[in-house]
DNA sequence: CCAAAAGTGTTGTTTTTACACCCATGA
DNA sequence: TCATGGGTGTAAAAACAACACTTTTGG
C-alpha cells in the first residue's frame, strides 16, 4: 500500500501549463494574438503556468494581463491537451535548442506537460500586445494567413475555434469582441465570420432585435464612407438572460 | 533565470486526477454511478489518476473499465476543477481520517489536486459496478435521491449535467445511453428527463424521424403491459452526420 | 372488459426565408 | 454624380404547437 503511494507520488505529478487562444475583432476580421518565438520562424499561443495558490482561471487571467495589459479578460476553458507526445519529439528538441534554451532547461521543458486550453475574447482596441521572455514579438494575426505554429498549437487553435462556434449561442461574444459602441453591420459581420457563412441583413436585424439585447443609441458612426449606420450597445442584463437558455433559433 | 526555472520546477507541478460522472438510463430514469466511501456516509464520483504515458482520455477509459467492466466507454471532458481549496480543509481532513487513511497518506491526499471532469454515457445493462479500494460499494443512484457527496463532487456533478444539457444536440446521447434496440417512447422519456420538461409525443416522433437517424426494426417490444411499441435502433452514420451541424431546431 | 400506453394527421400559428427599393455619404 | 453600403417591409414557405380518437395489451 505504501508502495502504491510512493509510486503514486511520482506517477501522478505533471506540469500544468495553459494556452490561450485570444480572439480579437478588427477591420471586420477575426484576429488571433500570437507570439513569434525567438530565433525561430514559428508562432506560439500565449501561455503560462499555474502557481500554487491559483486556480487555472486566475493563472490564465494573470498571463493574459501580462500579454495584453487587459485586466480581467473574458475567458473560458475549452479542452485539456494531454497527449504525452504533444508533438514530434525531434522537432521539439530542435525547436527548444533553436530558442536558445540550454540543454538542462530543455530537459525540463521536454518533460510531460498537460496543458489546459482557454479561449479568450477581447476588445481589440484595448489590447497592448507585449511579448514574453521567449518571444520576439506579440501581435495580431489573421486566422488565414498566420504562419507555422509550434508544438500542437495549431491543433489547439482549431479546437478553440470549433468550441467558439459551438458555444456561439451561449457566450456573450459580441459583448466581449466588439467595442462598447458598434453598428449592426459590424455585429453581423462578426457572426458571419465565426460561422463562416453569409447572413441576410434584414433577417439578421429582426432576429437580434427580437432578443432585446441591444440598446439603440440615437447616434451614428461618422467619418465613414456611405450612409452612416446607427450605433448600438449591448444591454448586458438582457444579453445574459437570453444566453442562459441559449440564443434561440440558431443561424 | 535558473532561479526562475528551479522555482518553476516545483511551482508548476500538480497532481492530476480525474473524476467521471457516469450517466446511465434505466427504468425510464437517469442514473449516476457513485461509490460509497469506506467508513463514511458520503458518496464519491468514480475517479482516478493519470499515468506517465497515458492521455487523460486513456486514463479515464481505464478507470471506468475498472469501475464498470465496460471497455472503451463513451466520454467527454467537460471542465477542469482547479480551485486549490476544493472543499473545506477541515471537512477534508476529517473525511480522510474517517476513511481510514493514515496521517501520512492523508497528507499526500491533502496536496493540491487538479481534477479533470469527464462525463460518460453508458448502456446501463452492460455495466457491472465494482467498488475501488476506497469504497464499500459502487452502484447506481437517481439524480434526485442521492446522498451527500464528498469534496466538491456535488458541484462537479451539477456542472456535468449542465454540460450534458448544453451538448444535447451535438452528442450521440441516445446511442450511448440506450440499449441497441429501444422504443420511441423510451427515447422521448430520455430527452424529457435530460431537458427537464415534457414533450409532445407526435411532434417528437415527427422531429426524430425527420433527422433520419433511426432504423425501424419491424419488431415490437413484447412482454410489456399495454400496446406493444415498435423497436428502433440508431443509424450511426446518419446520427453522426446530423450531429456535426447539431440537431437542428432544438427542443 | 377495463385501464393504460402507443400509434397516427390535421389545422392554426409562428418563424424563417427570400427578395428590392430608396437614402446618405465620401470620393 | 456615382458607387457603395445602410436602412427598411412583405409575402410565400416551412416549422412548430396544439390537439383526439383508435388500437393493443396485460391484468
Amino acid at each position: 500500500m505504501m508502495k502504491w503511494l510512493d509510486e503514486a507520488g511520482e506517477r501522478f505529478l505533471a506540469h500544468i501549463s495553459l494556452d490561450c487562444v485570444v480572439f480579437g475583432w478588427h477591420a471586420n476580421q477575426l484576429k488571433i494574438l500570437l507570439l513569434k518565438v525567438k530565433n525561430l520562424d514559428v508562432l506560439a499561443l500565449p501561455g503560462g503556468f499555474v502557481m500554487q495558490q491559483e486556480t487555472l482561471e486566475e493563472a490564465a487571467i494573470r498571463t493574459l494581463q501580462e500579454r495584453t495589459g487587459v485586466e480581467n479578460v473574458f475567458l473560458r476553458q475549452f479542452r485539456v491537451f494531454s497527449d504525452p507526445l504533444r508533438s514530434n519529439p525531434e522537432d521539439r528538441a530542435r525547436d527548444l535548442e533553436m530558442m536558445g534554451i540550454g540543454r538542462k532547461r530543455a530537459a525540463w521543458f521536454a518533460q510531460r506537460f498537460i496543458s489546459v486550453g482557454f479561449y479568450s475574447l477581447v476588445d481589440f482596441s484595448k489590447v497592448d500586445p507585449r511579448p514574453d521572455m521567449f518571444s520576439e514579438t506579440c501581435s495580431w494575426y489573421n486566422l488565414e494567413d498566420r504562419g507555422k505554429m509550434i508544438l500542437d498549437h495549431d491543433h489547439i487553435l482549431q479546437t478553440a475555434l470549433a468550441a467558439l462556434r459551438m458555444q456561439l449561442n451561449h457566450q456573450p461574444i459580441g459583448y466581449n469582441l466588439l467595442p462598447r459602441k458598434f453598428t449592426l453591420p459590424e455585429l453581423q459581420k462578426l457572426y458571419e465570420t465565426i460561422l463562416g457563412k453569409k447572413l441576410d441583413r434584414r433577417n439578421f436585424q429582426r432576429k437580434v432585435f427580437s432578443y432585446g439585447i441591444l440598446r439603440s443609441l440615437d447616434e451614428k458612426r461618422t467619418g465613414v464612407a456611405h450612409k452612416a449606420p446607427y450605433l448600438y450597445s449591448f444591454d448586458l442584463r438582457q444579453y445574459q438572460k437570453a444566453l442562459k437558455l441559449g440564443l434561440q433559433g440558431g443561424w
